[in-house]
DNA sequence: TGGTTTTGTGAAATCGGTTTCACGCTTCGT
DNA sequence: ACGAAGCGTGAAACCGATTTCACAAAACCA
């Protein structure tokens, strides 16, 4: 019934070659007779053969697996980001013949199973989603093995990664409220711990600056990127300060929890207080006022997260790569 | 500086034993001497080994890998589901020693990269999200291949697979309407095409059908599961008909949309018209009015997939799994 | 007690490619 | 024109496990 699948064994025999010839043939090596690799070509077809992966892999030492590694700490659940950048990965891998090895884990210790996954060479290179602790990757890293982060690390390391212009994305977002008239511009940061909060917290200040003012620091509340902390810190940022005219929040929930707040104190948006977000989600498109907001191009991130990753395993040198956002606008600013 | 890791050459000298009983030990073989088994188990933690599988797949024609192939129709970019089964299928994977491949890929070929990737051997199993054109599904599993569905299978055929009980949710969903006292229960289709869709609408059906009624036809809208489709059918229908008091939208973006369409008429929900959605997405919570759903459990329905392709592995018999919904009660209904 | 079955074990074959190496032949430099 | 270098090629070693098979020792049976 299953029909043996054909080894190079038969191939080579077929077309009246070598086994060593046959693998070079189908690993393009140049230095092989155009005459023998057209027939080699031929019956490869004819007989459809597929290489055995575990075979090429266990010679070579190559598995031609990169891994995406994902910590999990539910924000998977619940926000599309991360699917999508993955997305964006595994498209560009298999067109370069790789395939995407999906790890979701508690990445805490440095010691799990998928730290030991990865340091057993069982992949080619690994990606990693969120910057974790820096421990296990710099132990990767040293290994040798191909790394790329989305996002940018903490320390000025020499690691390869690919991030959103979060910086610029702030500063333009900031830029826009000012510009549309906005006096009293504050910001609700997400997560300070991480580097992307910060840059965006700077690029709000940059754009400040470039007016010759300084941001109140009363005008800076901290939320952790969820629809309700959003609407907490607004509610707070407007009772100390009614004046406010104009929002800068660091993610598309925030900003809509910060919308809830504004009307709940019987302001309107955008009239009262302009608001602006970050993301461009799904729920900034759907939302009444449709959210102003900055949009990154998260395929794009993980289009490019892999492209490093496949410039490394060819030994091409590798820059980090920063992209650009792009301010959309809406009706909340 | 790399050190060579170890191999069974080396554990077999040092615990005084042959490569077959390392072998045997590492593959929970119990027929070898408690002594020997402590031995090998000792050398192996001392010298830190970790089993080559490129080798063992070889050797075994076992991969240890489980492919999961998205069809990539866009919906993976916008769609947080995709993301969040994928989740819960790799957390137990990886809880029983199995990798996830992750290919998205347009499906539409039946002869495409990655149906030749499933066809040679190099994944123990494949789990496929939405239901692709059956043909590939099919020849895969004549091959032997172990496949999970998500999603009910067009026909009724006997493939392995777990859904969220759509019948359910829908009935649940349009009963709820009709007992808050709506007299007119509209109902906004997604595609038709698929049985998830087909199946929320036989559950509105069915609870009309318990009141003794029948729904007019004039009341079955369809639309595509977009944010827009949901605005203009629902426009139509208000239109049309301007007593509806209830509507079922088979999707949360369609519910949004269709709030929107009822308000723009001057009317308001809950009070003039009750809408639920389904999915409990995460713009369900942050909509305003916050959006009464049927929630389904997405990682479960990831979770049951791995555990149905666990036990086909096993060689365990396997039913297809029917996840349960839960309504959830928020504003708009 | 003689003979048959069971049990634990290791030697060796095996999986299907990749890569090294040596060899013969062609090309090049002087 | 002669030795050196280069090129294409196949034989064979190799990657690191799993699995078959044969065998000795122990357990079982009548």
């Amino acid at each position: 019934m299953t029909k043996p699948r054909p080894t190079y064994a038969v191939i080579a025999k077929e077309a009246g070659v070598s086994e060593a010839t046959v693998s070079r043939v189908l690993n393009g090596d140049d230095r092989v007779d155009a005459e023998r690799v057209k027939k080699v070509l031929e019956v490869v077809e004819r007989l459809g053969y597929k290489r055995n992966r575990a075979a090429a892999a266990l010679a070579s030492g190559r598995t031609n697996l990169i891994a995406v590694v994902i910590d999990d700490d539910l924000s998977i659940f619940t926000d599309p980001f991360w699917g999508t950048v993955t997305s964006g990965i595994s498209r560009v891998l298999m067109e370069n013949e790789l395939q995407t090895l999906l790890m979701v884990t508690a990445l805490n210790s440095v010691d799990g199973p998928v730290a030991h996954y990865l340091q057993g060479r069982e992949v080619d290179g690994a990606i990693f989603l969120q910057l974790h602790k820096d421990a296990l990757v710099r132990r990767l890293a040293k290994q040798g093995l191909p790394i790329v982060l989305t996002g940018s690390p903490h320390a000025a390391t020499d690691f390869v990664f690919v991030d959103t212009d979060n910086f610029g994305g702030g500063h333009a977002a900031t830029k826009h409220l000012i510009n549309r008239g906005c006096r009293k511009v504050a910001i609700i940061t997400g997560d300070i711990e991480t580097v992307a909060g910060h840059q965006r917290l700077d690029g709000y200040h940059q754009a400040y600056r470039e007016l010759g003012r300084v941001p109140a620091k009363s005008l800076t509340a901290q939320g952790d990127y969820s629809y309700e902390s959003g609407k907490q810190e607004m509610l707070k940022l407007l009772e100390s300060q009614p004046d406010i005219d104009g929002v800068f929040a660091c993610n598309d929930l925030m900003a809509l929890g910060a919308i809830a707040a504004i009307e709940e104190k019987g302001l309107t948006v955008p009239h009262d207080v302009a608001v602006i977000g970050f993301d461009d989600s799904m729920v900034a498109q759907t939302s009444r006022p449709a959210l102003t907001t900055v949009r990154q191009d998260i395929v794009a991130l993980g289009e490019a997260a892999a492209e490093l990753m496949i410039a490394q395993l060819r030994n091409e040198p590798v820059e980090p790569r920063i992209l650009p956002t792009e301010l959309v606008i809406r009706e909340s600013a």
